[in-house]
DNA sequence: TTCTCGCATTGACACAGATCAAAGGGGCAC
DNA sequence: GTGCCCCTTTGATCTGTGTCAATGCGAGAA
């Protein structure tokens, strides 16, 4: 019992945890993507097993020494950036089957803060490791570049909506993006239950808490959604998509 | 001479362009740091030659295939998004010994705009031959990921900006970013001319044009800067990075 | 040289979102 | 089960930045 009191002790790794990648349902979205079997097998030998995070726990923060990278396998994250005043910034949500960690590859050290926002686990992946093997199997090579352009890509759509949308537009985006998100994972994409906090999804779109709540609301009341605490029903799809064009439906 | 006129036709590769990497003064800076002399050899052998781009001309378009990524030998461009209802948002600016185009990796498809601020030259690196070799070179391999990774960093320090700076703030630090870039390149680091417009400056801050241009006055008036135009001189630097702590100075 | 056009500056005003404040409501610890 | 605290909602007001508009300046063309 007590032993779960302190959140941020950090685990040690479970090799009990450890799953192989072939057994895993989320190969197609992970890093084993495109893999045969022996070639997964080679992968599988050096994944260094799992690790279990409480909510709120972190799995690393800025300024950790760099040592693997991170596929989740269960679970939701935030990683986030702070400045020396105190301000910080959600950088964005990861879920099953996504990577963690690749901030810290170019300085040795990681330079956000990954936390749990629920019981979560990860797998570990020793990044000198997969370099190693991935100068072997050519197709991890390049997966790794895919996954590594990918969080470039997205990171652009995220500076998109911080630089140009409105506050409706930032939140129906959010939305529609956790939509595409939970429906790739096989879970239902207008029915979902959101891990994180008004304000730090305020924080991850660039508005104020109260901004959040207040859209979140509008939506309700012009019946796009409905809200009520953390669970979220989209009912009306095709509105909600029709908020990110203009009001004007200018084309370009 | 009028082959020059029509800056939209894409130049072909100019094989007499081609410098060799370890000729290049670019080269503690650029993909080839770190190397010996014969794997840097090995190196220079994949580069397929530099490209001349005027003015305005683009490097390459969202859509296009991908099929190489580019390093500035000269010159300086930026990179930009737009959503179909023609709002667009700069990503970045690229000066020598950068980098460009690994958004493209993970579609095979570029997802971005690069356009030539200045008259420029690039070097084309191949992404399937340098997959290849990196393979082969492990601190290619690394530094590689590490280019990657960088810009992963620092589109979170973009993000940071757009979703907690005001305005003056999120001047100060482009031109901060500005000025440590230049002096890495052996530029003067309090004086320099901005290649780009007040338009294009607002767009990557997310900002509008007015509140750049007021900005910049307001530094002028406050002594911080002198700016005439695209020339830019820095008379104190100091204040001008104590800008981007808050008013209150607390620390965390 | 002069003309021109795109870029930049500056002012007046409007408005989206921030801030300040207060009151519910629900989940988790005990 | 019960109680507390954090999260959320909602209202009133304020303000930084956007919007609209006019003028100014300078680089490049002829």
């Amino acid at each position: 019992m007590h032993a779960n009191v302190k959140q941020n002790v950090v685990p040690l790794i479970t090799p009990g945890l450890k799953v192989a990648c072939s057994q895993c349902n989320l190969r197609e979205l992970c890093l084993p993507f495109g893999l045969d079997d022996t070639d997964m097998a080679r992968l599988d030998s050096l994944i260094g097993g799992g690790r279990k995070l409480k909510r709120g726990q972190h799995l690393y923060r800025a300024g950790d020494p760099f040592e693997s990278i991170f596929a989740v396998r269960s679970g939701f994250f935030k990683t986030d950036v702070l400045t020396e005043d105190g301000r910080d910034q959600v950088t964005g949500f990861q879920m099953a089957g996504e990577i963690l960690g690749m901030d810290g590859i170019s300085t040795e050290h990681h330079t956000c803060n990954a936390v749990a926002l629920e019981d979560s686990e990860v797998c570990l992946i020793p990044f000198t490791e997969l370099e190693l093997l991935s100068s072997e199997i050519h197709s991890l090579q390049h997966h790794l570049h895919k996954v590594m352009s990918r969080e470039i890509v997205r990171d652009h759509g995220v500076m998109m909506l911080l630089g140009t949308m409105r506050a409706e537009e930032r939140l129906a985006a959010f939305l529609l993006n956790l939509s595409q998100r939970f429906s790739a994972r096989g879970y239902s994409h207008t029915e979902f239950h959101l891990r994180m906090t008004r304000e730090e999804i305020g924080s991850y779109l660039g508005l104020k808490l109260e901004t959040v709540s207040r859209a979140f609301s509008r939506f309700q009341d012009e019946g796009l959604i409905s809200v009520q605490q953390k669970h979220v029903r989209i009912l009306d799809l095709p509105r909600l998509k029709s908020l990110l064009a203009p009001p004007d439906g200018r084309i370009a």
